[in-house]
DNA sequence: AATGAATGAGGCTTCATTCAT
DNA sequence: CATGAATGAAGCCTCATTCAT
């Protein structure tokens, strides 16, 4: 019963992979069964049909992801340091699974249309955290009074659009238009998080008046 | 031979709606040529195949956004200025057609695999606008010296997620989680543009030492 | 108005060589329309819809060929003779079109379904060409007494699958397996009308006892 | 597993079938797999595409044809029997399966432009038995020295043409053609195969000078 | 628990044909 | 006369799903 689990775990990371390389219409039941080393009846014995499929990939990433921002967020008590936490955070779970940001995005361009409410709390749960973040920081003082929701969308936005964008680098790489136009196409992850967290600190932060 | 081309800006239009909603591989021809008011023969005699469809669906989009933003780094010299210009000028194409961020998205995602060169060299100049803004900037001593790759990262993920984010925003109303939780669901694209706009500034600008 | 004609010519001309390499079914209106430099719709205007087109090719193929055919059998009275006149004939009436062998087999072989029965006069034809000569000759006691449909078969079928093998033999000799076992994938078609012939007058002529 | 075998028996017959009636370009996938009892679908788990089917057919038809004819010339040492067993092998073959003298000559009039190599070696196979019963027949002094393409021709296209004739032939007898014109619609494949084994005995053997 | 086989539904594309201009 | 445009019908193929073994 052990390795009935495992089966499950083989199966949903392959969906996971394929939902994000090809789309919810696009992936292709046999291709995920066989990448998982199962027969396409054994994925509907194992897990269910594509619709369900799919929704338990869409819960497991975006819960694991809402877990990770969690700890981030109660590692620290300062405001700054919580979005540091949070961006890097974000960034470490995307660097882990590609596959997550990519589906997120996806799913989130398709309006949630198909998304079941288990996962909207995933969802919520994420965003929790920035707000919780934002709002301790303002109420604190030390952070300018902006919408909670901006920063999340910022931050949410800029980390998976630099994940998703990395195929595409690679691309502008191999077509020789990167070098010639200042863009590297194998800029890391954490420099990014780097930066949006340095961004964020300087333009979030309430500037510190020396006391006279 | 004036109804020719409105022909076929319906079935481009309806195309980009549909692709929007539904990926590539999720769109169905039928759909899109009955929402154009054509045949599904006439679509192919108008367009070609699917794939060419989403070609040109593809090549509109992303120059039009290139030339807005090509435009609005022309509308001045100041590097805050040229920021801001192009963060407002990216939210508006967003604004009027909310269809190009989520197919840019969906692209971007799949790893750009079925994007043509003449896509990508649209992708460049879009670029190219924030990385002229942020070197000139640089180089003139008014901008801190960021990667322009990040900040272009920031900028184009932060606004997308955000229009993708509006149906999501508005099933999170209608369960009503926004009020509970201070998501805003109504909040508007323009002030959005303004957050990223102000955190530029702070987060970008070089301190002004004030001249003695 | 001669005008007219020659555009009907044209189109008759191109339809021949499309049903000849692709049958009916796979022949394209629209192909054999630009074959012919007209239009689509021109095509329908001069001549008909695609069955009309076949029936007026068949027409014309069949006729063609049974007038020479008849001409031979005129040209002589010798059945021996004859006999060499038609094989030549028909070997001469297949090279100038071979789309001609090519489009009666097929029609043939579907078991002349879709055949008129124009057509199949014309048919009949041809055949009393050979059976005239048969039977005069074996009246006149020249020839031995063999049914008149097997020599037409033979005559025919040899011709035919000579013409038609051109372009496999062509095949043949591009993989390099001609040389290696003795098929001659240039042989004229003189050569096996003269094969044939030569066959003919061995095998059916009466053997002449010499007269003591 | 048995049952396996036996559906991909039938889909082949029903192709064999329908492409013989009515070309590559005219047969209907449908069709064919209703004739052999299976669903559309069902067919293309079985064998695949059309083109792989058509492939198939071939394959097995020629390689049959093939297998009787070795089978002929090795029945025997003495040239003139060699060439009868070789035309009844064939006559046989096309009695058994008139519709692989159909699709033969179809494809062979089609230039054979979608024959495989695989195919071609059997064609080859085919005709390496006519030249080594003429071949070896010259050489000992039995037979003329003649082209043994030609004899080739002659044999494959005379049997051919009598099958594919079938059809039309009771057509001629439908319309009361045959009776007032010496065609006999009612000739069996046998005498056209003796009254060619025949002319091939007259035409093409040494005479036997008496021995002096 | 696993799998080969089967299938209804539906997707993309092409084609012959017509019609208005 | 000529032609660009339109379209119903049909063809090929794929896919998610089920079932018997």
């Amino acid at each position: 019963m052990d390795e009935k689990l495992a089966v499950r775990r083989r199966i949903l990371d392959a969906a996971a992979e394929a939902f994000a390389r090809e789309g919810f219409a696009g992936a292709r039941v046999e291709r995920i069964a066989r990448a998982a080393g199962v027969n396409k009846a054994g994925l509907y014995y194992h897990v269910g049909n594509k619709g369900r499929l799919f929704e338990e990939v869409m819960v497991e990433l975006f819960s694991e992801v809402a877990d990770r921002l969690e700890r981030a967020v109660a590692s620290t008590d300062d405001p700054l340091h919580r979005l540091d936490a949070l961006v890097h955070a974000l960034a470490e779970a995307f660097e882990d699974g590609p596959a997550r940001a990519r589906i997120m995005l996806i799913e989130v361009a398709r309006g949630g249309v198909n998304v079941s409410e288990k996962v909207m709390h995933q969802v919520e749960r994420i965003f929790q955290c920035t707000a919780q973040a934002v709002r301790s920081g303002v109420e604190g003082g030390r952070l300018l009074p902006e919408n909670p929701f901006f920063v999340h969308m910022c931050m949410v936005g800029s980390l998976s659009l630099f994940v998703l964008s990395g195929p595409m680098r690679a691309r502008v790489a191999s077509l020789g238009l990167g070098r010639k136009n200042g863009i590297d196409p194998t800029a890391p992850m954490g420099e990014m998080a780097d930066f949006l967290s340095a961004l964020f600190r300087r333009g979030l932060a309430v500037p510190q008046g020396k006391p006279q």
